[in-house]
DNA sequence: AGAATGTTTCGTTACTGGCCGAACTATTGA
DNA sequence: TCAATAGTTCGGCCAGTAACGAAACATTCT
């Protein structure tokens, strides 16, 4: 009856992530990165015809953008809502009834330290949000995220320029909870910034067909010292 | 490759939802309400039959929960996180490639005042916010949420105590997209609190077979005097 | 030019899953 | 006890759609 913009058509968003193949397309993209075709169908792990007829439908949907380069096709998550969709899904498919799930060793990598869309996830964005509430410099007040004026000199001093993004459309400081850890973890600009700055630092780095990050040797220090992470920051809490 | 708890139970939970009956099922029960099984299936469209095996699927998956109550059985959403997931592919629907839309009457009372899960929507909801902002008793810091000292003093004439829920796991003041007006709007338990209290003082009701709110002589008076909301706010922005 | 790679289109097949009719169980009320 | 209402289970029908092979198109490399 009262079926509005929502009922019917909430229905041909969900279903259209709600196939397994088009799922892990949309699951390698919250990566951040654009890949092209043949790397989704390589995470997909079907074929190349199917990929094509899986892209096309996500992108007429306007869940995913295209762009040709070369022989190559770039596909990247249409819009932060829709890493958000995608986020929102994991979060009840993670909290649903549990069932046997070994944990191997790349999904141990993945939990160290992996990209959500544009941020961080993983313990290491987790002991990095406790550590900026410990220094008040974000205020997580139960769950919705502001920077403090403290917060505000010390990313300036670290690199981020948090003074040109006041009056933007996009939160600034957002939280995203973590899957993994049931815990929220920085997204927003912070996150987004966040990420970006320790990545041109060279304290982190992408991994070839994951989404888990690597921490550098100059990360290991420079996490350490600059945020003064506990020491034990990779134990399971 | 990299499965993990993603990837492919994603597909679960949005394939469940990613059925026409199904949406409208859970888009019902986004009114915060439970339902019984019949209402549902009139919501959905379809036979008692296939409601039946619709709900059990998505009880088993619990997306919803079941409470008997003599030879009725009422539905609910399981979880604010199956709610925000609706809600996020609600999003994403809106804002998808447009389609030949027509607003109906029905519609139209919708976009005014309705229930979003537990708070308020539609241009009533935006209107407050904008006149809780005005006289700084909340401040939506690009986008996420903060009550002031002025603004705890202010709910708690109003009725709405907010001392005791500082140390909640639930955001106290969250926003959520509004998708007929694109604004952010309160949720989080400041929302869910106003929405009660405003229903406690009669301001406004909940209507029988829809999720629109009916605002109340009463509320005409009480919203516009004690937020001081400008006279047209009823007017489309 | 010819070969190799990346991607799409077409046509076919096979399967999943939604839907309803009919029959069955449970609760309430006369 | 009988009738009415609410909900579930079973069986069969049907439509939509994901999958692949084959072949075409596009781009780059040699």
């Amino acid at each position: 009856m009262s079926r509005i913009a929502s009922g019917n058509t909430i229905a041909e968003a969900a279903s259209l992530i709600g196939d397994a193949a088009r799922a892990n397309m949309l699951s390698a993209l919250m990566g951040g990165q654009a890949l092209t075709a043949g790397e989704l169908a390589r995470h997909a792990g079907v074929t190349a015809q199917t990929t094509s007829g899986h892209l096309g439908k996500l992108t007429e949907a306007q869940l995913i953008t295209v762009e040709k380069q070369g022989r190559h096709r770039y596909y990247r998550l249409a819009s932060p809502d829709v890493a958000q969709a995608i986020h929102a899904l994991m979060a009840i498919a993670a909290s649903g009834p549990k069932r046997y799930h070994p944990i191997g060793p790349k999904d141990e990598a993945l939990r160290l330290a992996r990209t959500c869309y544009d941020h961080m996830a993983g313990r290491l964005a987790v002991a990095l949000v406790d550590a900026l509430i410990g220094k008040s410099y974000v205020m997580l007040a139960d769950g919705a995220g502001l920077v403090t004026d403290e917060g505000r000199r010390f990313f300036c001093d670290f690199g981020i320029d948090l003074g040109e993004v006041t009056r933007s459309r996009r939160p600034l400081c957002r939280t995203c909870l973590d899957w993994s850890e049931r815990r929220p973890h920085l997204a927003g600009r912070l996150g987004a910034a966040l990420l970006d700055r320790t990545l041109a630092l060279g304290w982190i780095s992408r991994t070839a067909e994951s989404r888990a990050l690597r921490i550098m040797r100059a990360g290991e220090a420079g996490f350490s010292n600059t945020f003064d992470l506990p020491p034990d920051w990779r134990k399971i809490t």
